[in-house]
DNA sequence: TAGATTGTTAATCGATTAACAATC
DNA sequence: TAGATTGTTAATCGATTAACAATC
């Protein structure tokens, strides 16, 4: 199957049609159109049903869509319909933090094992899974059929860690260094990039201060 | 001063170019073409000069641009020539993550207190500033003339603190919370939403899985 | 000066919005 | 049926790329 390529804008914006859906469902509401949507959410309901109609025709005329259905469709599009077995490299303070994250929150994402180069912390466990030797990482991530590794070491590893990954295996990378990363095309790569997202907010209360002026 | 609005686009290519140009002033190299940047960055010859040039002239012609000079214009233009005054509410992991890592590598974001609503943690120290109760966060911003609150609380309680922040006078909001936050105009808001960006991978993923049958 | 590369305008491309026929 | 709202095509808008005159 090949299907022409989706915007990076829509992907983007797919995550948030989910989050969006997922309150509505708690609140108990059964159906929702465009236009109701377009108030919550902030997109255009033209937008909304363009982006839907990539995907499908979810909808039905002269009614709308139906939150359960639609919410369901949308974690099938997000391949949120199954579990992905994932390791973290670098557990300090952020690499930490993140296995938390994923294991409490994330449902889905699997952390089967987790990675340092610091001996120190070598064999301790989060969440009841064994810290490993770094220089074990692509054999596990092989032996193991692991799908994502997270990245969280520094920005001199994190190169070195992802070839290691990608030899291993993986078939995407969630990287949290600095740094931008080269990987080969058919792996999927997505990058939270901290200090850009700081800046950026740095950038954006100083045009504000100026529009004062 | 009130220039034409910057688009979206370039606030987030701006850290990116700091970054790379960072990156050759460490390794000492004195000056670069916008093709040579090219090559480097990724974006186009031509889009850098327009983006650089939204802000001024900072090239010389039939030579390139100076990377000492570029860099600190980038930092002005960043606004990271000075220092914020920053808070941080909620230090459960993440939030001492996000603390740590402010404390350790952003020079100019100042963490000068730290709130929770946890009685088990406040009273308690990180990198010798102590968690406060959530309860006098609104005066101590205003007191103290906080300019930056970094939100790391759970969804349920993130618009609240956000409004007591906004109250107390702070200019900019990092968040953390899975939500989009409401906030009037003259704030700066830029939010980390690390479930989006996961789910943004996982569809990364399953799309590069189906171009390959 | 000749060559290189910027700054900037014009052309293109892609994404968003508007409009409306289809249809529930 | 009449009213509502989708799915989808057409129009618009904005961002990116190409081209080139200006100039170091």
């Amino acid at each position: 199957m090949s299907r022409a390529k989706v915007s990076n804008a829509i992907i983007r914006r797919l995550p948030r049609y989910r989050r969006y859906l997922g309150q509505l469902q708690v609140k108990g509401i059964k159906k929702i159109s465009s236009g109701e949507l377009s108030e919550l959410i902030g997109y255009t309901a033209s937008q909304i049903r363009q982006d839907l109609n990539t995907f499908g025709e979810f909808g039905q005329q002269g009614y709308g869509y139906e939150v359960d259905k639609l919410y369901k469709e949308i974690n099938k599009i997000l391949g949120l319909d199954r579990e992905y077995r994932t390791v973290v490299v670098g557990v300090g303070n952020l690499g930490q933090a993140i296995t938390n994250y994923t294991y409490y929150y994330k449902i889905g994402f699997n952390i089967i094992g987790l990675f340092d180069k610091d001996p120190e912390v070598i064999g301790k466990e989060i969440n009841d899974v064994k810290i490993m030797d770094g220089n074990l990482l692509e054999d596990y991530v092989r032996d193991n059929a692991v799908d994502i590794g997270i990245i969280c070491v520094t920005r001199d590893n994190a190169q070195e860690v992802a070839d290691s990954l990608i030899r291993g295996g993986v078939k995407g990378i969630w990287n949290f260094a600095p740094i931008d990363l080269d990987v080969p095309d058919d792996i999927a790569l997505e990058s939270v990039h901290l200090s850009d997202s700081l800046h950026a907010l740095s950038f954006m209360i100083k045009s504000k201060s100026e529009e004062e002026e």
